[in-house]
DNA sequence: GTGAAAGCGCTAACAA
DNA sequence: TTGTTAGCGCTTTCAC
C-alpha cells in the first residue's frame, strides 16, 4: 500500500540514498538519474513520510498557531493568510484557540512547541515572563504584541489612531470617546497612546471610558457611559465594541451617526453587512499573516539570526456609507473626508445628543 | 536538551520498554515502577516524540480539517468545537481553508492523508468519486453531506424547514420566498426539499428564487427579485445571504421586517448583532463539531466498524427582536411564536409590500 | 555522483 | 512483569 523509497530506489535501479538525494538535494545528483528518480516516484505515487524524515532532520513541517478565539471575526481572515503562505512553503498549520484563557497559553505552547517548527503568537494575553520562557522552548513569532527582542508583527496603531482622530475631527467633533478594552491588552494601550498623541494636534478632546470586555456585549454595557460623557463620537476598542455601541445605542433611540458618531477598529466583515455600514480602521489581516509566515520561515532557516527581526504593517481607515441602495465603500489615509452621506461617523448636527444632567 | 526513553530509563533504572509501557500500557506494568518511571519523566520533563512513535504505530495524533472558508462565520464555532473535543484526547488539528475552491478540496486531501488519521470534511463541495477517493485514502468524516455510507454528521434540515414554515405560518404569511444559494451544494437541495415538504400542511405558497452566492453580497443581489416576487416573508439560504437581502432592502427604504420579514440559517453571531437583530434557524456547530471528532475517534479505534456511522443533530428557530435597550433571544422548538415585538420576521402588516407589476 | 551503513526515538514481538 | 532485539522510513555521514 504505502510505497516508500526502497520500492522507488528498486524501480529506479539505483539505492534509496539516491533517490533521497534526488528529492531533497537536486544538485548533487547526476540530472538523468535524478529525472528517472522523479518519474518512478510519480509514477508510483511515492510521498516522503514526514514522520520518518522528521526523526532525522528534526522539522516536522509544522506550524503552530495560537489565538484567543477563533469566533473573534478578526482571526479567520489573519489565519486564512497564514494558511495560504504556509502552504505555498509545504507546511502545514496547527491551530490552536485558547478560550479567551491567558492561562492556557503558555500550557499550549510547551505541548505544541514539540509538533511544531515554530509558533505564531496572535495577540497574546500571556505575561512576559512566560513569553520569554515560550520563546525559549520554540521559535516563536509574536503578532500584534511587542515585548522584548522577540520576532514580531505589528501594525502601525499610532498612524491609525491619527488617521481617525483626523476623520472625526475634521468633520468638526471636538469631544471624542474611545472605549477601552481590557487594561491587560497591549494592543488597548497602544491604542489609548496613540489617540493621546493625536487628539492634541488635532483640536480635540479625549474622554477615556472604562475599560470594557472586547466583545459585543461590552459595547452594550459602555453605551450608558458614552450617553453620559458627552461626547459626539466614539471609538471603540474594536469593531465588535463598535458593533455592540451602535446596536446599544439604536436601542435605546439614539440614532447613528444623526446623533452620535461610532468609528470601530480592526474592519471584520461585519461592520460592512450592517446598517449603516461602519466606518473602522482596517488592519491587513491578510498581509500580516503572511508576513508572520515569511518572517518565520526566515527565521527557520537562519536561527542564529540575532537582529530582532520586526516588521510594522500600515493601517487604512475605511469610511463607509449607504448611498442609493448599495452599500459601497471609500477609503482615505490620514486626510479627513468630507462626506456627508449617512455614515457611522459624520459632522456634528443639532440633532447630536449632549450630555444629560 | 531533548530527553529520550532511554535518559528515562536509566533514571528510573529499568530499561527503555519499560518507560514506554508505563507510559502508554500502565496496565502492562508493576504499580511501584510504574510510578518510579512517571515521577521519573515528570521529573525529567520527558516528553515522548510524536515522529518517532507515529514511525512505529502508523499514527499521527493529528486530525485534519477542511473547509471551505473560514471566513464564513459559520465554521469557526465548529472548529472550536472540534479543536476542544480533540485537545480532550490529544490529538492536534491542522486546519486547511480551500478558500471556496472545490477542485482544491481532493488535493488537499491528498496532501493530508499522510500526516493526519482521520480527516473532517466539512460541507465538502467536491463530487462523490472525489469523495470515495477521499474515503479511501484517509478515514473521513464528513459534515454537512451525506454521500455513501461514508460516516457523516448531518443536521436535521427537514425538521428545522418546518419550523421556519409553521413560525411564519403562525404570524399569518402566506407566501414565502426563498434565496436558493449555489445549485451545487449538498445544504441547498436540502433546505429545498425540506421547504417544499412543509409548506403544504402549513398552507403555505413556497417561491424559489434564483440560485445566489451563499455570501453577503449573494443576498444583495437576490433583493431585487425578492420584491418583484410578492412575498411577504423571505428565507435566506444562510445568514450571511439574509444579512445581504436585509441590507439592500434598508437601503431601497423597505422597513424588515415592517415591509418585509426575513429569516436566516445557521445562527451566525453577527445574525445578533445587527438591527433588527436577525431570527434565524440555529445549528448546533459546537455540538456538531464535538460529534464529528467523537465519531472519527471512534472509527479510529474500530477501523473495521462497518456500520455507516451517522449523527443527526436537531436545529432549533431563534426569534430575535429587541426590547427596552436590549438585544435578548427568545427560542421554540417547532411551534410558531406569537410574537409582536420588532422581529426580522413578523406578521404581515398593512403597510407590507405588494407585487409591482 | 553514487552506494553502504548507521541511526534518529520509539514501540512491539519475543524471550526470559 | 520485565529486558532484549529488531525495525518503522528516512537522511546523512563516509567511503568509493
Amino acid at each position: 500500500m504505502a510505497v516508500n523509497v526502497r520500492d522507488v530506489a528498486k524501480a529506479a535501479g539505483v539505492s534509496a540514498s539516491t533517490v533521497s538525494r534526488a528529492l531533497s538535494l537536486p544538485d548533487m545528483v547526476d540530472p538523468v538519474t535524478r529525472e528517472r528518480v522523479r518519474q518512478m516516484a510519480a509514477h508510483l505515487g511515492y510521498q516522503p513520510n514526514r514522520a520518518a524524515r522528521g526523526l532525522i532532520t528534526g522539522r516536522t513541517g509544522n506550524i503552530g498557531l495560537i489565538l484567543p478565539d477563533l469566533a473573534n471575526p478578526f482571526f479567520p481572515s489573519l489565519v486564512k493568510g497564514i494558511q495560504k503562505q504556509a502552504h505555498e512553503s509545504d507546511y502545514s498549520v496547527l491551530v490552536a484557540d485558547t478560550d479567551e484563557d491567558p492561562a492556557a497559553e503558555i500550557g499550549l505552547v510547551r505541548a505544541l512547541a514539540k509538533q511544531v517548527d515554530g509558533i505564531i503568537l496572535c495577540s497574546p494575553r500571556m505575561s512576559p515572563p512566560e513569553l520569554r520562557e515560550a520563546a525559549a522552548v520554540a521559535q516563536v513569532i509574536l503578532v500584534n504584541r511587542r515585548s522584548g527582542s522577540i520576532p514580531a508583527i505589528l501594525v502601525d496603531s499610532a498612524d491609525g489612531m491619527r488617521q481617525i482622530v483626523e476623520h472625526l475631527s475634521g468633520l468638526g467633533h471636538r469631544r471624542v470617546g474611545f472605549v477601552a478594552g481590557p487594561r491587560s491588552s497591549w494592543s488597548n494601550g497602544q491604542r489609548v497612546r496613540g489617540l493621546r498623541a493625536a487628539v492634541g494636534p488635532a483640536q480635540v478632546e479625549l474622554v477615556e471610558l472604562g475599560s470594557f470586555a472586547p466583545t459585543f456585549d461590552g459595547g452594550l454595557s459602555a453605551v450608558e457611559a458614552t450617553l453620559l460623557s458627552g461626547v459626539t463620537a466614539v471609538v471603540g476598542y474594536n469593531d465588535l465594541v463598535a458593533l455592540g455601541l451602535c446596536s446599544g445605542l439604536a436601542a435605546r433611540g439614539v440614532s447613528v451617526p444623526g446623533e452620535l458618531s461610532v468609528v470601530g477598529i480592526d474592519d471584520i466583515p461585519t461592520a460592512a453587512m450592517v446598517q449603516p455600514a461602519m466606518t473602522t480602521l482596517s488592519i491587513p489581516k491578510d498581509r500580516a499573516g503572511r508576513a508572520a509566515i515569511d518572517l518565520l520561515l526566515q527565521l527557520l532557516g537562519d536561527p542564529g539570526c540575532r537582529t530582532p527581526a520586526r516588521r510594522e504593517l500600515p493601517t487604512q481607515l475605511v469610511v463607509r456609507h449607504t448611498t442609493a441602495g448599495v452599500t459601497s465603500s471609500t477609503t482615505t489615509s490620514g486626510t479627513s473626508s468630507t462626506s456627508s452621506t449617512p455614515s457611522t461617523a459624520t459632522r456634528p448636527s443639532g440633532r447630536r445628543r449632549t450630555p444629560r444632567r
